[in-house]
DNA sequence: ACCTGAACACCGTTCAAGT
DNA sequence: ACCTGAACACCGTTCAAGT
């Protein structure tokens, strides 16, 4: 449960408190609004003055990347169960799905892995590994029972499903929108009617790179 | 050309002058940038004060509007072109593919399209309602050649196109992934592997109940 | 009729002072 | 050890004064 660092010491009772209401005030406001509320809003909705809040998250930044690492793991928790549906098909499509889902459910998200290359911290890469292992194994049994295309990898999919999230508007249309632009993106990654991919898959090379371009 | 309302007299020489190149110079900065670009910076690179710039463009989002519109101008030009091909699914693939590039090479585009309506301009509504039919012209000849399956709308395609371009991390990773995405995209609005589509398409009555939601 | 730099309001961040 | 409201810097926008 918690997303501090392990080896600190315990906060005291009441910075704890006031940590954990501020993210939790955070998360809620940053998924209705997205990211453009304002910090003093937030200091207010959670009762504490504004320099508290950077007490707890030297940045704003900081305080985005707290939310989105918890919401990655709910997104953790989401494909655990998936794993568990045994055919092979339906946990695929189970997985999109919940994916997808989260991101429409929070702007912030969305916003956030956008810049995820960027912005990102050591612990929020780990989350995004596990994630895309998750994503590979689901992936994995999948195509061995022949029901999605051999030649797409776990970043594939998840570079789909994000897009399929920002393929609507938000706060304005239809959400439920989303299930038919998966739906057609689904059937693109069958076997039946797949043709040969230009280029090829992204590689860590190609992560890699991008870090180093951006410094850090 | 102009992208000035119509029945106005005349701007004074210098004054034109002014308009044009804060417009082409935030054209370009909101294309390398991004919307967060600073209007002084604008300003400065037009070589004007920002009181000028605000004279011309009563806000940024206006600025940002002019740009836009400007951009769906060449859009409109890139679908006069693809119809122009013989082929009805080289068309409707290159219609496609210029349709994502011209997303990714302009960030601004993206976010301005994210944020299409609520931020829309009675002429910017022109604009997409042209790209649209065009959009439409294009899907409706490969359609009736058996190439591409028949339960798909002209605002589907567009919103997939979207999604396909901010399926990836525009400034950092391979701008070309991009295809590989949409060749499954492609592949998925192919005929062969086509399963039944839950919901039916977003209709006008969506879009004028999210317009209406807004005020205004 | 149009231009300009200085002034204003707002928001992320920091600081001096409190308990 | 932690909290706070006031102060600071920055950016979108407006205004008083220039030509």
């Amino acid at each position: 449960m918690s997303t501090a660092p392990s080896a600190e010491r315990p906060l005291r009772a009441d910075a704890r408190r006031n940590r954990e209401r501020v993210l939790a005030v955070a998360a809620q406001m940053f998924a209705e609004q997205g990211h453009e509320v304002g910090v003093a809003e937030i200091a207010r909705g959670a009762g504490v003055g504004s320099a508290t809040l950077f007490r707890h998250f030297p940045t704003k930044e900081a305080l985005i990347a707290a939310v989105v690492e918890q919401r990655l793991g709910e997104v953790e928790a989401l494909l655990a169960s998936a794993q568990e549906i045994e055919d092979p098909g339906e946990a695929f499509r189970t997985l999109m799905l919940d994916v997808v889902r989260a991101q429409v459910q929070d702007r912030a998200l969305v916003e956030a892995l956008i810049d995820l290359v960027h912005a990102s911290s050591p612990r929020i890469e780990e989350h995004i590994e596990r994630v895309t292992e998750g994503v590979g194994a689901i992936l994995g049994r999948a195509q061995e029972a022949g029901l999605v295309r051999d030649d797409v990898v776990a970043g594939d999919i998840m570079a789909l499903a994000s897009g399929i999230a920002s393929a609507h508007c938000p706060d304005l249309q239809r959400p439920d929108l989303v299930e038919r632009y998966l739906g057609i993106v689904l059937d693109g990654l069958g076997p039946q009617g797949a043709s040969p991919l230009h280029p090829g898959p992204a590689t860590f090379d190609d992560l890699a790179a991008a870090r180093l371009r951006c410094g850090s």
